[in-house]
DNA sequence: TTGAAAGCGCTAACAT
DNA sequence: ATGTTAGCGCTTTCAA
C-alpha cells in the first residue's frame, strides 16, 4: 500500500484543520459553504480519494454487504450478484463477492475472511452450512440472509423457495399433462444440494402416483472446464445414453435448463419430436430456452429478484438499525409447460 | 461495525503480550512454540477473526485486487473473474469485483471507489477509458492490468488480443470457404466497443476482397432483462428478420455467440440447412455451442486464461515489487469452422 | 462553525 | 523470544 495523499494535506491545501476537512467531505452540517468548496475543489485538485481503512477504522463502521455464492460458472449466480448489485446501487453500501465452488471448507473460509472486513451484513447462498460455518454467521453480530433455498432452518433470514416442493410441483405437472414414464438426468448432485432436493420431490410426487424414475443418468460432478463448455455438452451426451437405455421414455426431468437443452439439442439432432416423442423438463428458466420456445418444461426462478430481495432485506435492517428484517421471503418459481400445454388441453 | 474481540482479548487470553499474539496469529517466525499453540487456541476459544482496518492501516499493505468488468449478464466477464479467483486461490491476495454496466461513469466511480480501499493491484476490462479514468489509473500507484482487448495504448499492462483482428480473420477464413453473400446480426454496438471493433474488423477484410455486408440488423443496446432472457431469443428473432429481407445470403455474422445459436435455433426451426443454407458465425466459443458441435463457426476466446494470466501479472510484481511485468500478453482466439471445414475442403 | 485531543486495533521498529 | 513505544489516517468527542 502506497503512501498518499491524506486528509492532511487537503486540509493544508485548502487553509483549514483536518477536522474541517473532513467534514466537508462527508457532507456533514455545520460547515460554512465557502469552506465546504475550498475543500472539495483541494481534494479533487491534489488527486484525493480517502482511506476506507483509517475511515472504518476510527468510526467502527462499514458499507459493505458480503455476498457469498457456489459458483460463476452457473450463469444463475451472476444474475443473483447482479440483483444485489442494482439493489444496492445508489446507496451507500456495496456488495464484496466470494466464491467457494461448492466446497464448506471454502465457504467457511471465505466467511472467516469477509468477517475480518467488518460487513455490515451478509448474503449467503443455501441454508444447510455445517455447524461450525452456522456458528460463525451467528456469532458475526450483522445481519445474514441465507438465499436460494427454504427448506431447512435459517440461521436468522431467508429468501429463496423450497426446492423439493419445485420438483415436486413440475412432477405434479408433468403427470396431470398425461406423462407416464420418467427418466432423469442429473449432474453434480453430491455437492449440489438444491438439485438433489428437487430431484428428490419429483421422486416423492412419483411415488405418490405409484410410479418411479425408470431410469437414471449422472453426470461427472467435477467443474465447468476452461472454455465453459460442458453444461449443454453434457445434458446432450446424457441424454443420448438415457434414451439408448430407455427409448420408450415420454419424459425426462433435468437437474437444470442447461442439461435440458443439451438434451434438445440430442433430441433434435436424432429426430425425435419434442415434447411429441419424449417431453423435457429442466429448472429456472434460462434465456437459453428462449432459441426453442415452449420446448421444455421449467420452473421460472426469480434469481434476480432474490438477489435484489436479499439486498434490500440487509438495507431495511441497517438503516433502521432495529432488526425489523422480515425472516422469510418466499419467492416461488411458476412453472411454464410450454408447447405440453396444448397437449395436455388437448388430452383433458 | 459492532465491536468484537481484539488482539488485546487474545493476548489476555493466552497470557502474552499483544505483540506476540499479533505474531503468533501472522506466523511471524522467533516465537516459541508453546506461545503459538497457546495464542492460537486462544484466538479460536474466544471467536477472535482480526481486523482488516486495523491490520492494513498499520501495515500499509493490503492483500485485495480489484476487478472491474462491464456485466455479469454475458458469461463471458464471470469466466474471466473466475480466472481471477483460480489464479489467486492458495496466495494471499484476494479479488474484489466492481461492475460498470458498460457506463463509463460508473466505471469512474468503481474505480475511485476501489482506489480507497488501497488495493494491491486492478485489474480493468477494456483499453479505451476516457482521458479522467485513464488518469486515475495511472497516478493509482498500483500495478494495473487493462484485459481483454489491446487494440490501442494501455494504461501499463495489457492481457488479451485483437478484435478487430479477430472480425478480420474469421472474414477471411470464411471468404476462403467459399462464401460471398455476408449479412451481419449485431446488437449492443454502442456500448460494446470490442464488439464495435470485430465487426469494423469483418468488414475491413470484406472490402479487401471487394465485398460488403449485404445487410445489417442490429438489435436494441439495453440489457438483458431480469430472467436473463434475451441475448439467444434477440439472435432469433433478429436472425429471421434478417433473412426475411436478404433470403439469399450464404452467411451470417453475429457479434457474439448466444446471438449466433439464437440464429441457429431460428434456422432448426425454419427447415433452414446450416451451414448448407446459410453458414453461421459467432464469437468467444461458449458452452452454448456443444449443444450443436460445429453448427456455428467462432472464434475461441480464452477469456478464463486471461483472468488468469491478468491475475498473475499482478501477483509477479506485488511479490518481486520491481517491475518485472511483461507488459503486453496475447491469448489470440482460436477459430474454429466446424462443419464449414468440410465444405471448405471439399470445394478447394 | 471550527479546532484540539484522544483513540479505533493493529503492526513496524526498536528495545530487552 | 518477548515486550514497549509510537504511530497508520481518520473520526468521535469535547471545548471554544
Amino acid at each position: 500500500m502506497k503512501s498518499r495523499k491524506t486528509l492532511a494535506d487537503v486540509a493544508a491545501a485548502a487553509g483549514v484543520s483536518k477536522m474541517t476537512a473532513s467534514r466537508a467531505l462527508r457532507g456533514d452540517k455545520d460547515v460554512s459553504q465557502t469552506n465546504i468548496e475550498r475543500v472539495k475543489q483541494a481534494a479533487r485538485q491534489i488527486g484525493y480519494y480517502g482511506n476506507q481503512f483509517a475511515s472504518s477504522l476510527s468510526s467502527k463502521h462499514t458499507d459493505l454487504i458480503g455476498v457469498v455464492v457456489p459458483s460463476l460458472s452457473n450463469i444463475v449466480f451472476p444474475q443473483v450478484m447482479a440483483g444485489v448489485t442494482d439493489a444496492l446501487k445508489g446507496t451507500l453500501l456495496q456488495p464484496v463477492f466470494g466464491v467457494t465452488d461448492y466446497d464448506p471448507e471454502t465457504e467457511y473460509e471465505t466467511l472467516r475472511n469477509m468477517l475480518s472486513w467488518r460487513p455490515a451484513g451478509l448474503i449467503v447462498t443455501g441454508i444447510d452450512q455445517p455447524p461450525e460455518t452456522r456458528q460463525l454467521l451467528k456469532d458475526a453480530g450483522v445481519p445474514v440472509v441465507q438465499i436460494m433455498d427454504i427448506d431447512g432452518h435459517p440461521v436468522d433470514a431467508c429468501v429463496g423457495f423450497s426446492h423439493s416442493e419445485a420438483g415436486h410441483d413440475i412432477a405434479v405437472a408433468l403427470f396431470e399433462a398425461g406423462l407416464r414414464r420418467f427418466g432423469y438426468v442429473g449432474r453434480n448432485l453430491d455437492k449440489d444440494l438444491r438439485a438433489a432436493k428437487r430431484k428428490q420431490g419429483f421422486q416423492s410426487a412419483l411415488r405418490d402416483h405409484g410410479l418411479a424414475f425408470a431410469e437414471i443418468v449422472d453426470g461427472p460432478s467435477q467443474q465447468v472446464d476452461a472454455a465453459g463448455r460442458s453444461a449443454v455438452d453434457c445434458g446432450r451426451k446424457l441424454t443420448a445414453a438415457l434414451l439408448e437405455r430407455q427409448p420408450d421414455l415420454d419424459c425426462i426431468y433435468f437437474s437444470n435448463d442447461d442439461l435440458a437443452f443439451g438434451g434438445l439439442c440430442h433430441c433434435i439432432s436424432a429426430g425425435i419430436s419434442v415434447p411429441g416423442d419424449v417431453a423435457l423438463a429442466g429448472f429456472n428458466g434460462l434465456g437459453l430456452l428462449e432459441g426453442f420456445p415452449g420446448k421444455i418444461a421449467t420452473s421460472r426462478t426469480a434469481r434476480k429478484q432474490i438477489g435484489e430481495q436479499a439486498a434490500r432485506m440487509i438495507l431495511e435492517t441497517v438503516e433502521h438499525s432495529a432488526a425489523k428484517m422480515e425472516k422469510l421471503h418466499i419467492l416461488k418459481p411458476e412453472i411454464s409447460l410450454g408447447e405440453l400445454a396444448r397437449i395436455k388441453n388437448k388430452a383433458g
